[in-house]
RNA sequence: GUACCCGUAGCUCAGUUGGAUAGAGUGUCUCCCUCCGAAGGAGAAGGUCGUUGGUUCGAAUCCAAUCGGGUGCACCA
């Protein structure tokens, strides 16, 4: 219907003008929704006031035209302008209880809009560095991640989750330093606390490393250089961290498609490459950085000669260090080299999840996509804000690497999957989330989630009770049941709701906005509540009428459309639909 | 100092990417099960959308200031 009305506006205008010239992308350009007040019909579109603009006509003449072709539709009754512009539509009941048949029809793809027809994206997320279990704020990113992943799936695209291994560096080195002296502990050599450096890690979670390690090598590394344990202890530490942090994202519900290392990266010389990149483009350039503001004046800074990338001519701030004087790559270089390699893997977008304390780093990011891309790969990053988490109202300290933190696998533990995934979605990712474990915890009931799960619980009570009476239902008979009974307002607009659900998943994967999808999912059950107890003052809007199994059915379909539509958007946000709340 | 984000009902937040009379939940008040699940529903009350200008048919939304809060600002990863 929607898509319709769309169309129908783009015919419109054909006729009298170069659409080509206009360039309008007619899904996301002008709005076709349903109105505010109900006054205003079915459905509006301020299609009118957008060409007038770009026209330059008067609104009303351009409504004209776009009413004429409205109302040549069918199933379109009513189709009349309001100033200033607007455009209000009616359109026939029985089109709109046909999406009923449809849902039941086309289930989870009903959702489904094939608008960007399998454009490959690449989603990075998570890419928690190899040291220690994820945590809380990691819990964000992975939910966050991996619902956008399916929502741009909803759209057509075709998807690779991805995480980035961060394994090389001084933090790894740390931790295998940290694992090496746990590691004398299980050969009775003492070591005490503050043998630990500040940079290093004295989480339990490094003991149960060793005790793998003390397994495989006994005491084969006790006594030896560092030179000849770093390496083992990089690698043996660095695969159990990955397996924890696997594990990690398979309890909340994660699954990536690929893992890129970046010493994989290191040994295919990518650094390289993305630096001879840049120099094509003449984007590298030996220089000196001037002092930043940023770092205090009692610290260190020298100036000195290096190479350095032009970001700036892209929208940074200051221009990048590749490489530091002394010929090393800086960190930067590895995101070079990764972003090229995600490049000419040949992703036509790629959509990276940070969490705001990397909102410094975006523009560089960008930077280096626009330039090494030619400008050709479409680059998001969405920076999510930090978890407050609170026990009790007090907040909790957290640092990784005296191993106090709170761990996703904890959250999990305590509330579950589902309810540590719907409190990390169902607020906008610009907005800083209050995550109080008490509060999760005992407010279950007050939950949203619940809200909605206890609407899906009824409508399966309902199909039990029906069970019961007339027998087992069968889903493509209710998928052509005469609808003719369907009359009532809260009736049709659940109806209408439904209608409107491929458009929200739409907008929402559009804007890379998954707390959309939890929104509406209330919007919805709240639909059914509202039309359910109506049913206990009006018996004659009560679903199963024991003495006609006919308008039983038509309800039982409505019903049966609602819940696919529940189920289509707790797949979207992973999250499992309840058949029973008792 | 500077960059990004936030500021909407007592509280927690939406607001479909500039649309018509700004909405939910929660809390307060009043009602609704002889009944398919009351973990629900109907209604009342609650607002200078931080503030001030600007852009236009039209602004919570865009722009410029400004106030308050948050997160960052390496040649470290």
């Amino acid at each position: 219907m929607f898509r319709m009305v769309r169309h129908c506006i783009l015919d419109a205008l054909q006729q009298y003008i170069d659409v080509c010239d206009l360039n309008v992308d007619i899904d996301t350009e002008i709005a076709v929704e349903p109105p505010h007040c109900k006054n205003h019909g079915d459905l509006y579109t301020n299609a009118a006031m957008v060409f007038a603009k770009k026209l330059k006509k008067p609104p009303k003449e351009i409504a004209n035209i776009i009413c004429e072709h409205l109302l040549k539709i069918p199933e379109i009754t009513e189709a009349s302008i309001a100033n200033p512009g607007f455009i209000n539509i009616r359109v026939n009941t029985d089109t709109w209880k046909l999406k009923i048949g449809e849902i039941i029809r086309l289930g989870c793809d009903y959702s489904y809009t094939n608008i960007y027809q399998g454009t490959t994206v690449n989603v990075e997320f998570v890419s928690a560095n190899p040291t220690g279990p994820l945590h809380t704020g990691h819990a964000r990113n992975a939910v966050l991640g991996s619902v956008i992943a399916n929502l741009l799936e909803k759209v057509g695209y075709i998807v690779t989750r991805e995480f980035y291994i961060n394994d090389l560096g001084s933090q790894i080195k740390s931790l295998a330093k940290s694992v090496y002296l746990r590691y004398q502990e299980n050969f009775g050599i003492t070591v005490p606390d503050s043998t630990f450096t500040d940079d290093m890690y004295c989480g339990e979670y490094i003991r149960d490393i060793t005790a793998a390690l003390a397994e495989i090598h006994h005491d084969a590394f006790i006594g030896k250089d560092e030179a000849e344990w770093l390496r083992p202890f990089c690698e043996f530490s660095i695969a159990r961290m990955m397996d924890g942090i696997k594990n990690d994202l398979a309890i909340v519900g994660v699954t990536m498609d690929l893992y890129t290392s970046e010493a994989s990266l290191h040994a295919r010389g990518m650094m390289d490459r993305a630096l001879t990149k840049l120099m094509e483009n003449g984007d590298v350039y030996g220089g000196v950085l001037p002092r930043p503001k940023g770092i205090s004046n009692d610290e260190e800074w020298e100036e000195l000669p290096q190479t350095l990338f032009n970001s700036t001519k892209y929208g940074d701030d200051v221009d990048r260090v590749i490489q530091k004087s002394d010929g090393t790559w800086t960190y930067f270089a590895g995101d070079l080299a990764y972003h090229l390699d995600k490049i000419e893997r040949g992703y036509q977008r790629l959509v990276t999840i940070l969490g705001a304390d990397h909102n410094g780093y975006i523009k560089r990011l960008l930077a280096a996509v626009n330039a090494m891309s030619h400008g050709k790969v479409q680059f998001d990053v969405r920076l999510y804000q930090l978890v407050n988490f609170l026990e009790n109202g007090v907040p909790v300290r957290m640092s990784k690497r005296s191993g106090n933190f709170i761990t996703l696998r904890d959250v999990v533990d305590r509330v579950g999957k589902d309810i540590t995934r719907y409190m990390m979605i169902s607020r906008h990712h610009d907005v800083m989330i209050d995550f109080d474990f008490a509060k999760v915890v005992e407010c279950t009931i007050d939950n949203p989630l619940f809200y909605v799960q206890y609407a899906y619980a009824r409508i399966c009570s309902v199909f039990r009770h029906y069970e019961s009476v007339f027998g087992k239902v069968d889903e493509a008979e209710l998928a052509i049941c005469d609808t003719a009974c369907i009359t009532d307002e809260l009736e049709m607009e659940l109806v209408k709701a439904l209608a409107y659900w491929p458009e929200q998943v739409k907008a929402a994967a559009i804007a890379l906005e998954s707390h959309r999808i939890p929104k509406h999912l209330q919007d919805i059950a709240h639909n059914f509540h509202a039309l359910w107890n109506k049913g206990k003052t009006n018996a004659e809007l009560r679903f199963i009428d024991r003495n006609d199994k006919e308008s039983t059915k038509a309800r039982l379909a409505l019903l049966l459309a609602t819940k696919f539509v529940i189920e289509d958007g707790f797949k979207i946000i992973g999250v499992t639909p309840m058949q029973e709340m008792r």
